[in-house]
DNA sequence: TCATTAATCGCAC
DNA sequence: GTGCGATTAATGA
């Protein structure tokens, strides 16, 4: 982790919506203006309440996106990886922002002013475009989660639940690539740790999943597949 | 090493 | 099936 500053030009997050406009963005000069921070696993990012400062884009690392939710729950609104936007929803609004991002492993990350990204959104048509595709995923993804919070149980939102981390981070040799606490996919999944606690050890009797320490494996992706309505 | 936090279990409702 | 407290395990300063 001896990154003085986040490189566009070598970055590997094909995904990401700045290396995908490369090209315009760097010839626009914008991207002198971009900041590199290195966040700290469990250091936060983004203060809820906090005004509006930016967006982040993660060049190598992860981080959680949630918000204060009633009694100290929190509410989990995605998980974010390498080449993820981070901080999007506060952007037009200009107000306050209304999550909280903390990184959940050491993180390094490119940052832009919101006037900076303004700027860059009215002269980069493309990049407008794909942000505007990226909202929509967002939406879509987002219109899904009401409705799984009410259609599925707790077992089934555990189980969608680590699907998205799995399709978000992936697995090695079956393990999901994210250390994640009971607690935190409770709170994803919208649930207690308890119940979590209870639904991954009957999925590790019933032989889906395998638990060792805190990481997870996936035994039998096919049965879990089968499961949530999703 | 000690202190703090997380995970699990048992019990009550 | 769910919530709470106690015990045990794991983490990090």
């Amino acid at each position: 982790m001896n990154i003085k500053k986040a490189n566009c030009e070598t970055c590997i997050n094909q995904n990401c919506l700045i290396k995908i406009n490369l090209k315009s963005v760097k010839s626009l000069g914008y991207l002198e203006s971009k900041r590199t921070i290195i966040c700290r696993k469990s250091q936060s990012f983004i203060l809820e309440g906090s005004p509006v400062h930016g967006l982040f884009f993660i060049y190598d690392g992860k981080a959680k996106v949630y918000s204060r939710g009633i009694q100290g729950r929190d509410q989990i609104i995605r998980f974010a990886g390498n080449g993820d936007i981070v901080g999007h929803r506060g952007l037009l609004t200009f107000e306050s922002y209304r999550i909280s991002a903390t990184a959940v492993e050491d993180t390094i990350l490119c940052h832009f002013s919101s006037e900076v990204l303004l700027e860059m959104l009215h002269s980069v048509a493309n990049l407008s475009f794909d942000l505007m595709k990226f909202y929509a995923e967002e939406l879509q993804r987002s219109e899904d989660k009401v409705r799984k919070f009410s259609q599925m149980d707790v077992r089934e939102r555990v189980i969608d639940a680590l699907m998205y981390i799995i399709k978000k981070f992936g697995t090695t040799k079956g393990f999901i690539n994210l250390k994640v606490s009971r607690r935190e996919i409770a709170d994803f999944a919208g649930t207690t740790e308890d119940q979590v606690t209870r639904v991954l050890s009957k999925l590790n009797q019933e032989k889906l999943i395998h638990l060792e320490k805190k990481l997870i494996q996936i035994v039998n992706m096919k049965m879990l597949l089968n499961e949530p309505s999703s």
